[in-house]
DNA sequence: TGTACATCAGTGAACGCGCGTTCACTGATGTAC
DNA sequence: TGTACATCAGTGAACGCGCGTTCACTGATGTAC
């Protein structure tokens, strides 16, 4: 039952892709390599052919799916992001959603290089951001990330603030719906914060 | 060896605080009851006369580290309950720390028991946070409540993000700070945030 | 281009281990008289 | 108060199960001539 070279390559990146999501939805734990094979429509056996053990994987989906966040995180523009981040389809929707509100606190008990993984895709997170905010103009490069940062760690908490409520919760959605506002005001400083102009 | 009744409920009580304390640490899935009973200073084989499963331990020893986070934040005064929160002392000690920053990743996934307990203890956080934003004076308690939840959702996203970068990244440290300045210069508005005087 | 052989992606049974849970047992505590 | 019995917190061996991992095997693909 051997297979293309290519198909080979293309059945590797679909496990990725699949344990990304999964991951995301139940955890590193949450989820077993033979599940997590019959899913991407394969037989456990084979796993050791493309990966030398979970922990591998986890890096690697972990890679992945913080790579896949970024991509999502361009070309919609700052308020068209923070607005999705912090909305119930995205708390609802983990496995398509934001792999560092879904896995960064697994992160924090994982080895090292995991670890380092998700740094990197904090700071590329950042980094993008970062230059989003320039663009909206008025402050300097160090104020922008700042103001980035704060944004940025107020979504990811109300994210998993909201997730950790139970199921039709008011306060689940009272959170998200007050740390939106407050962030989107944040990226219009100028015009909401002023006290005043009469 | 059969025990007195109040030495049963004192083991009872001290099985209950270890396991906060090592659910923070670990997580639910990273401490297992043999583990637990031995740090407790007994063998698992008497759990079951203490609880009805492992599951029935986390939402208790939840509810029971829910409550002490609170009673912690009380009489420090806002100021110092958020630069206490957002600083590295208690993003490295995650035993002693928030149960909140440590488990709502983890209570996401669990049964609506443990979410229910996770719930109220995030809304008995805001109560008690609001109550100390009203004390400052000048808002309207709906604001207050606003600014509170919108405070405490960057600090919990700020801790989280900083615990899972790797050990002494300066991208860790530097989540912290801007985080920790930022939810201190919102709970003095009147004074900070003003254009200028002159 | 054909042919013979080596390779190796994928299969499915099996292994060892750790986990949550159960159980027969112990012996000090609690209780009934 | 003292005595006899029942209770039950705690012990440690054992159970069953699921997990990560290994392995012999298959057969289509890749390669050498």
């Amino acid at each position: 039952m051997r297979v293309t070279k290519a198909q080979a390559q293309a059945n590797r990146a679909h496990i990725v892709e699949t344990a990304s999501a999964l991951f995301r939805e139940r955890g590193f734990d949450g989820i077993g390599v033979a599940d997590l094979m019959a899913a991407a429509g394969f037989t456990h056996g084979g796993f050791y052919k493309h990966f030398g053990s979970k922990a591998d994987l986890m890096a690697e989906a972990s890679a992945a799916g913080l790579s896949k966040s970024l991509q999502d995180s361009t070309g919609v523009g700052l308020a068209g992001f923070f607005e999705h981040y912090v909305s119930r389809e995205h708390r609802d929707g983990r496995g398509a959603g934001c792999t560092l509100s879904a896995l960064c606190a697994d992160a924090a008990r994982q080895p090292q290089e995991v670890k380092a993984t998700f740094g990197d895709g904090i700071a590329q997170m950042f980094a993008v951001l970062e230059r989003g905010a320039m663009k909206l103009g008025g402050a300097d490069q160090q104020e922008a990330r700042a103001r980035m940062i704060s944004a940025m760690a107020k979504a990811v908490g109300a994210v998993i603030l909201s997730r950790a409520c139970p199921d039709d919760s008011p306060l689940a959605d009272e959170i998200l719906d007050v740390c939106r506002s407050a962030i989107l005001e944040s990226l219009a400083p100028s015009v909401e914060e002023s006290p005043a102009v009469s």
